[in-house]
DNA sequence: AAGACGAAAGTGGTTGA
DNA sequence: TCAACAACTTTCGTCTT
């Protein structure tokens, strides 16, 4: 990709397409993030007028599957007069009820996908995720539908939930506090039906590795390259050592952000970077504080 | 004066009986 | 269904730069 790094000149830049950002190879720092950004301009002060100045996707709060929209085939089979039909015609009805049921039935389904999938195109949109994912995403939405996980559940919560699988698996970073931002969606929800779907439909979602938030992290902060660098060391040490588990992924890559800018002389305080990871001071600490004793690293003035 | 540090109490979610 | 539990946050006092 061409372009001009506005930190270091250079032209070469990288256009890291699965994490949605782009690069520059000099010094790391992340010039765009979130390549298109399809949020409102308006401000919602309520529900209603969130529902109301709501252009893209459907208003899925408000629509019931078939509201007021539905046809049926009485079975009284008597013509319009009130007389019987011939058995021949009764037949007929019959086979024309059965299939009439069916589709409907079908059509439910289409159009739950076709609300879903609106809804997944504006939130993965909002989130800058690439196309693979959203296509992956649809497939496993399309999957949970067919086996019936959506009944009692927002279709906006199975969409949320899902698209956190996809990041997950490739290795995008993207927490449950940023899709539960987009859609609104709580964010225990969003775990739940999560947990629900992984269970449900056998999907395999390896562990958030925190090298993942690293890049994020050290350009909003604008921290070079080398510290970039430097992080990943310390987080692929501090992962042999198995340090991280049971620890939240955003806490340790923040610590190790926190540290690698001590060491390579860009310090930022831990309220920065705490701030940028979404995590306390406090949490950056007690990971700092683990990272030092474990790896035996020692700040230097 | 601001940042770093750590103790203590509180919170929301998971797990195992 | 409930209690124990781990991770994280909030709050606050003290120390360092």
């Amino acid at each position: 990709m061409k372009g001009t790094c506005p930190d270091c000149g250079v032209t070469e830049l990288e256009h890291d397409y699965a994490k949605a950002e782009v690069i520059c190879k000099k010094c790391g720092s992340v010039l765009e993030d979130n390549m298109v950004d399809f949020g409102p301009e308006w401000r919602a002060f309520d529900a209603d007028q969130k529902a109301k100045r709501q252009r893209t996707g459907a208003p899925v709060k408000y629509m019931k599957p078939n509201k007021g929209l539905v046809t049926e085939i009485d079975r009284y089979n008597r013509d319009i007069r009130g007389s019987k039909i011939s058995p021949q015609a009764q037949a007929q009805m019959y086979r024309l009820r059965k299939w009439h049921k069916r589709s409907s039935i079908s059509s439910s389904m289409e159009r739950n996908l076709t609300i879903a999938l609106s809804e997944l195109d504006r939130t993965a949109s909002t989130l800058g995720l690439p196309n693979n994912v959203r296509e992956a995403s649809a497939l496993l939405y399309r999957k949970a539908v067919e086996k019936g996980l959506i009944r009692g559940r927002l279709i906006e919560s199975v969409v949320s939930a899902v698209l956190y699988t996809l990041c997950r698996q490739y290795g995008i970073p993207r927490t449950l506090d940023e899709i539960s931002a987009v859609s609104g969606i709580p964010k225990k929800e969003i775990g739940r039906t999560y947990r629900f779907i992984k269970k449900e439909l056998f999907v395999k979602v390896p562990l958030t590795n925190p090298v993942h938030y690293v890049p994020r992290f050290a350009s909003e902060l604008d921290l070079s390259g080398e510290v970039q660098e430097r992080a990943k060391e310390i987080l692929e040490e501090a992962i042999g050592k198995g340090l991280i588990s049971g620890r939240g992924p955003t806490g340790v890559a923040a610590a190790a952000v926190y540290i690698a800018g001590v060491i390579m002389g860009e310090r930022r305080t831990q309220k920065e970077v705490a701030d940028v990871a979404g995590v306390t001071e406090v949490t950056i600490r007690n990971r700092y504080r683990e990272l030092k004793r474990e790896l035996g690293i020692k700040i230097a003035a």
